[in-house]
RNA sequence: GGGCGGGUAGCGAAGUGGUCAACCGCGGCAGACUGUAAAUCUGCUCUCUCCGAGUUCGGGGGUUCGAAUCCCUCCCCGCCCA
């Protein structure tokens, strides 16, 4: 992994590169900090970027570590708004993290990883600690802070807890003597922060901060996150990483291809000309898909991906692994069939999708409501262009 | 502590006694089309034994032939003053 890629590809900003260069170039392995919060949740793609960048620092033979908030979580985040969030239980908080460390490996070389919790000085604190660290900073300069300065102008509140955040996190990198930190673009304030109390603190080093872009979702708009559900997971079926990626704006394709991808930037280059030139950009984006599914399974499930695509919605022909359901009885009214089978959440969508013919039985379509399957033999079921069932009587 | 405003389907947001299962937008789903699960167009979007019926509009109680709409009470949220 060279310097320049390192300090490149992917990044949106480096405070301050010059400083950054030099550390670089000492030799020095170089103490990696990516912070995360154990409230568990599925990664996705958008995740991906700043764990790739995390994988060439470990690549180039930095120490990456992984800073679990788990203090911070217990008390529960501020910034979730109107919901208090639940504290997490130490059991929770290590389950959480176990989920996450499988996912994150799919990118992270997981036996090199340092991983730390910041309880480990957090609990140990005193009150008088405690003042001693929030007398380093001011309100006034934690109101700089966008989203603070908006909520203060607007006269919205902020929690003290919120005040303390960036404070505590700035601490974990004093605690963890970072030379970098490793964040989206939104953590930028945060991760600042940390200079600031390393310089208080007088650590032997003060961390530079580097971001990412956000990645956006597949709707190519709001971030990507899985509240929206606009997310690639790194743990979905090949089948889906493909299908969703497919659906993305043709606009994303170069973004996606930088950020999640490890395709060279010269290569990058050449497909935006073609596409410039009038290539269809679906078969880039189909060469994107297929990196992506190869990144988190392998290069054969990529192309099978790629093969059942075609059939199912190109050529709108069957896939070939569908899930089979056996059920005892063997009469059924196509209603009760596809609620009771899980294809429809309820009776009354069963009827809008048989209505609005979106119901085939072994690829015929059904005209009416009041249809009846007899399920003596084998019957392949299909709802909508996407969920198909085969269904059959038990022995 | 005082004053004011507000809590409506996944979200946003109308509606202030009957024609309200509730306008509209977003999201979601289906169909058509296609270069894709893109874009566009059309339709659907609480549930049920779909003829019709049953439960909904922060919780509970009440007034009324009839309430999301009026009254009481409780809970929650926002703003202002202290």
């Amino acid at each position: 992994m060279d310097n320049k890629t390192l300090l490149e590809r992917g990044v949106a900003d480096i405070i301050v590169r010059k400083e950054l260069e030099k550390k670089l170039e000492s030799g020095k392995k170089l103490r990696i900090k990516l912070g995360i919060d154990p409230t568990g949740s599925d990664l996705h793609i958008g995740h991906g970027v700043v764990l790739k960048k995390m994988r060439q620092f470990q690549d180039a033979g930095h120490q990456a570590i992984l800073l679990i908030g788990d203090y911070t979580a217990r008390i529960g985040d501020p910034t979730g708004k109107s919901e208090t969030r639940v504290m997490l239980t130490e059991e929770e908080i290590k389950k959480n993290m176990k989920d996450y460390i499988d996912q994150a490996s799919k990118i992270l070389d997981a036996d090199k990883l340092e991983i730390r919790y910041n309880s480990e000085w957090f609990e140990k604190m005193t009150m008088a600690d405690v003042l001693n660290l929030v007398a380093k900073k001011t309100i006034s300069q934690i109101l700089q802070r966008e989203d603070f300065k908006n909520r203060f102008k607007n006269e919205q509140d902020i929690s003290t807890a919120e005040i303390l955040y960036p404070i505590m996190q700035g601490y974990d990198s004093v605690m963890l003597e970072a030379d970098v930190e490793l964040g989206g673009t939104d953590q930028l304030f945060n991760m600042l922060v940390g200079r600031d109390l390393q310089k208080a603190y007088e650590s032997k080093t003060i961390q530079d901060v580097m971001t990412v872009p956000i990645l956006e979702g597949l709707d190519g708009v709001e971030k990507m996150s899985k509240s929206l559900n606009n997310y690639i997971g790194l743990t979905e079926s090949a089948t889906e990483i493909f299908g969703k990626t497919m659906s993305t704006p043709d606009e994303l394709i170069i973004k996606y291809f930088e950020l999640a991808t490890d395709i060279p930037a010269g290569e990058i280059e050449a497909d935006k000309e073609l596409m410039a030139n009038g290539e269809n950009p679906r078969n880039f984006k189909v060469k994107l898909a297929k990196k992506l599914v190869a990144l988190y399974h392998d290069e054969a499930a990529a192309e099978k991906a790629e093969q059942d695509f075609i059939n199912q919605f190109q050529k709108k022909e069957v896939p070939d692994d569908i899930p089979e359901k056996k059920l005892k009885e063997s009469n059924w009214s196509v209603i009760d069939l596809i609620t009771e089978t899980g294809l429809t959440s309820s009776k009354s969508e069963a009827r809008r999708m048989v209505e609005q013919g979106g119901v085939k039985v072994d690829g015929v379509k059904i005209a009416d409501i009041g249809d009846k399957i007899d399920l003596s033999e084998e019957k392949l079921i299909q709802v909508g262009k996407r969920k198909f069932l085969k269904c059959s009587t038990q022995d």
